[in-house]
RNA sequence: GGGAGAUUAGCUCAGCUGGUUCAGAGCAUCUGCCUUACAAGCAGAGGGUCGUAGGUUCGAACCCUACAUCUCCCACCA
């Protein structure tokens, strides 16, 4: 901060205590304070309450393993703006926190950090690995939730829920369980994309495409037996190279997959290959024979024409195989390494053995040639290792049957995206969704409610002993016991867990018709990021529709992502996060709220700037002077009221921007609502309002202007609230008269009223206020300083309307003396406002041809808009086809420019 | 490869049904200022061929057509 040396910042004068106060807000202490009383309170607490009306949010649940991080930052604020403006509107708002067990990523969190201590997952066993885990989340998993509290998060504690906590496990064992009974639930061997890494199953939505730059290689195949003995006739020359020697050449860009090879397809109405039917080949080094089979799938102008069939290892070559009745070899062990199917390279990772089989291939004279090629590759969107596509047995879920009827409700705005654009995403998806592979070979995570009988059948039941009836009246075997049972090794899904979220964390499943679910279900708002709209927001409308016949939520809110200031993605790596504790601590809460709000539409990423930051401190700051000022003023109840325009005109601004920040939050458009507080604020109430009102240095108020005032700054500390929950609730109560009183937290949201002569008094004001900055321009213009008194003529036909707002224009404009004239006085400087002119006298010494010659640039500019209206005007087109409040708004203009030129013209001769 | 969206001031974005305040806001920039609430501030100013080229219309940032560029989503050609 500046400080000017000779001016006393502190003042000691115990008549005007308040000024004691520093020049600048100090959030830390404020935060802490305010929130304990909240909690004390109970204001965050909700309970079904049938007087009101219920207002719900279900937090999306961070990952246990998650610290907050800046996207946290953007989303919770939007989320406690939205419920903490609730529960002014008297909602009984209820924002349900709470973590996600997220299975995969704590998994492999706790398996490194056994690691770590020389300990491996597969020698403890699951039982002792899950005590690790659960260790590890009670130590780590609560810290996120706590750091929310410091962002002002007005969640109710009480209801935090856990996804792996017994209650919900319950609630997603049930889910299974009736799924499968309902038939959409089954268990098969599927080609599934295997996570190398993580050694699991992983779901098509958690595979993310890659390009890269890959490579083609073009192996030969050796033809050994062939119906028709290689005829070069038969061979064109361009294409004799591939069988050349007798030996097909085929393209692949995973040679170390040969070994799993089973055939060489080719298009049966390629004339290169025709000669091969019936033919085999042999594998490159491994040498086993694979016949050459034809299919029309094979594009012949790919590659060369000719493809190697690895059912195991890609999901066409299996379909292919399916079809040709061929069998699959899988060379690939979980954990990506060669297996001895493979013969060769056993023990080898996937990507050694590709660089040593390709060494050895070329050795051998069998790598025709290797070509740059731009391909893509699936990754985990977790572990980030290259998913393999395996084969194996997993649990489904049909997708079909759940789809349509979500699909419909967002087609139909039950459920409404923000924005808007997201509908075309989710139809996309819904329209082609396939069936969801749920199981995951890992442990954290709810075990898989099916027990495999001795015979290798199966059943599925909420508990072990349902399980063991059912398994007896399954088998006929009345003496099956509990051990003779095995339970599915694996788990499910996370997402199969918070897919439930909205319902289950009201207990839905256990008790579906409890009295939170009924009265906090469906919930209103759901705000998330658009990277988890399939994971995460489509299953919970179909998980909604299929449990509660209802939809989850009735708006989604989708978040952009926090980018730093050169777009790029915030991460560890290139270190371009703030650490959003430091931030709340540099900015104050409050500060760093408003700072992610006001760049921030929906749908669109934030580019965060630390100036942003800063600008919301300066408005917490701006706030806090506004405080000072009206808190220092001293009453005198014998003047009289002296500010009725004001406080008419800033009652009607008020009003105007009440309705316009409703609309705004109608609309979702949470950073336009922020300005419209923050201009109205800062331009209208400081900037504007206070100014006029403020009574001279060490002069007193009258009372019935503080009363305003005070009304005034407590409707914007309302208004503010939901954005700024500390400032506000800190001033709130230190302007209170006396003794304590309710919290801001809980006060009731402003209602926009409706204002006598709304209109005029606002059009009333600007015209003023541009005379004033005409004043003031001149001031800059001839370098009078902001305070030295100046005489004002005005000539205008609108003497009454001025003469309403004479006292303010006065003293905002610093005039000693506010005249009007038919004429302009000689030696003064003019200025033209609407049809009105105005001149500042200038005691001789002013620059006439100067001052003739901007006069002489705006009537030319004047003219020249008077020649364009005229023009349009004079178009008998237009006047035949313009609507009629169109025409009548060109007149009016014209009319205007009229005024404004004759004003000019005279202050030309004037001059 | 398929689809969706975008392109407006230095930056981030508004701009509804073509005509009001149609070219706006915030930030940034420039100039002046310690003026007794606030220099984290005050006052004032400058800044845009609305991506390009055509078209429709009396009239286009807005509608149509091409092109360019960018972003996102989806995708099983080895």
């Amino acid at each position: 901060m500046r400080l000017h040396p000779d001016r006393q910042y502190l003042c000691p004068n115990t008549q005007f205590p308040i000024m004691s106060l520093a020049t600048t807000y100090s959030p830390t202490d404020v935060e802490a304070k305010w929130y304990q009383r909240w909690q004390e309170q109970g204001f965050f607490k909700a309970s079904a309450n049938p007087k009101k009306t219920p207002y719900t949010i279900v937090i999306p649940p961070p990952n246990v393993t998650g610290v907050l991080h800046m996207g946290h930052m953007l989303n919770n604020t939007i989320q406690d703006v939205l419920v903490r403006r609730a529960r002014m509107q008297g909602k009984e708002a209820c924002w349900v926190p709470g973590t996600d067990h997220a299975s995969i990523a704590t998994e492999a969190k706790v398996v490194a950090l056994l690691k770590e201590q020389g300990i491996n997952k597969l020698d403890i066993g699951r039982e002792k690995f899950l005590e690790h885990a659960f260790e590890w989340k009670e130590k780590y998993g609560g810290i996120i939730l706590e750091q929310l509290k410091q962002l002002g998060a007005s969640c109710d504690w009480d209801r935090t829920r856990f996804t792996m906590e017994p209650e919900l496990t319950q609630a997603v064992l049930r889910v299974f369980v009736d799924l499968y009974r309902k038939g959409l639930i089954y268990r098969g061997v599927r080609m599934v994309n295997w996570d190398p890494q993580g050694r699991t199953a992983i779901s098509d939505e958690e595979v993310i495409a890659k390009d890269v730059q890959a490579k083609m290689y073009h192996l030969r195949y050796e033809v050994v037996s062939s119906q028709l003995s290689v005829d070069s006739s038969n061979v064109g020359p361009d294409n004799g190279q591939l069988t050349t020697d007798n030996y097909i050449t085929v393209a692949t860009s995973r040679p170390e997959t040969i070994m799993a090879d089973v055939a060489v397809a080719v298009n049966p109405n390629d004339p290169r290959f025709s000669h091969l039917a019936g033919a085999k080949v042999r594998i490159p080094l491994l040498g086993r024979e694979i016949p050459v089979i034809f299919d029309e799938y094979v594009s012949m102008d790919f590659g060369t024409g000719a493809l190697k069939v690895t059912p195991a290892h890609d999901i066409n070559d299996y379909n292919l195989g399916l079809k040709h009745n061929l069998p699959v070899i899988d060379i690939l062990n979980d954990d990506g390494s060669l297996n001895e199917k493979a013969v060769l390279y056993v023990g080898q990772d996937r990507f050694a053995a590709r660089r040593n089989i390709v060494k050895d291939l070329e050795e051998a004279g069998l790598l025709a040639k290797v070509e740059e090629y731009a391909s893509i590759v699936q990754t985990s969107e977790r572990t980030k290792a290259v998913i393999e596509p395996k084969l194996s047995m997993q649990w489904f879920l049909k997708m079909e049957h759940m789809a349509k009827p979500a699909l419909e409700v967002v087609e139909n705005d039950t459920v409404k995206l923000h924005p808007a654009k997201f509908k075309n995403t989710y139809r996309v998806w819904m329209e082609n969704v396939r069936d969801w592979c749920i199981s995951r070979q890992l442990w954290w995570g709810q075990q898989i409610p099916a027990y495999y009988l001795p015979d290798g059948s199966f059943v599925v039941a909420l508990t072990p002993d349902e399980a063991l009836e059912l398994a007896r009246e399954q088998s006929g075997n009345a003496s099956l016991q509990l051990n003779d049972l095995r339970q599915d090794e694996d788990v499910l899904d996370t997402w199969f867990s918070s897919w439930l979220w909205p319902i289950s964390v009201f207990d839905g499943f256990k008790d579906p018709d409890n009295a939170d679910i009924n009265y906090f279900y469906p919930t209103n708002d759901l705000v998330t990021g658009p990277d988890i709209l399939f994971f995460w927001v489509a299953r919970m409308i179909m998980a909604g529709l299929e449990y509660r016949k209802e939809v989850p939520f009735k708006n989604v809110y989708l978040t952009g992502i926090v980018r730093d200031n050169q777009g790029r993605k915030m991460s560890k790596q290139l270190g371009n996060s703030p650490d959003p504790l430091d931030l709340i601590q540099q900015f104050g809460a409050d500060g760093v709220r408003t700072g992610m709000l006001f760049s921030a539409p929906a749908g669109n990423d934030l580019l965060y700037d630390e100036k942003l930051v800063e600008q919301g401190r300066n408005f917490c700051n701006k706030l806090w002077n506004a405080f000072r000022l009206v808190k220092g003023w001293q009453v005198d109840s014998t003047l009289p009221f002296a500010n009725d325009k004001p406080v008419a005109w800033f009652n009607a601004r008020l009003q105007a921007a009440i309705a316009e920040l409703d609309d705004h939050f109608e609309k979702f458009r949470i950073s336009d609502a922020l300005m419209t507080v923050y201009k109205l604020v800062w331009d209208d109430f400081c900037a504007q309002y206070l100014e006029m009102v403020k009574p001279a240095y060490q002069h007193p108020i009258d009372a019935e202007t503080l009363r305003h005032t005070t009304t005034f700054l407590e409707t914007l500390l309302k208004l503010l609230h939901p954005f700024m929950p500390f400032i506000t609730e800190e001033l709130w109560h230190a302007l209170a008269e006396r003794g304590p009183r309710e919290y801001v937290t809980v006060a009731a949201w402003p209602k926009p009223s409706t204002v006598e002569n709304s209109e005029a008094l606002l059009a009333g004001m600007d015209k003023a206020l541009a005379v004033v900055s005409g004043i003031r321009t001149v001031r800059n213009q001839k370098g009078l300083g902001p305070n030295k008194p100046l005489t004002l003529v005005a000539k205008t036909d609108e003497q009454t309307l001025f003469t309403e707002y004479e006292a303010i224009i006065r003293k905002l404009g610093s005039l000693s003396e506010l005249s009007y004239a038919e004429a302009g006085p000689a030696g003064a400087v003019s200025f033209v406002q609407g049809s009105g002119e105005f001149f500042i006298p200038m005691e001789g010494h002013i620059d006439l041809a100067a001052e003739r010659a901007r006069v002489e640039k705006e009537l030319e500019y004047a003219q020249g808009f008077r020649e364009s209206v005229m023009k349009k005007l004079g178009n008998e087109k237009f006047a035949q086809n313009a609507k009629p409040e169109v025409l009548e708004r060109e007149r009016q203009k014209l009319a205007d420019a009229e005024g404004k030129i004759t004003a000019l013209e005279q202050a030309l001769k004037s001059l």
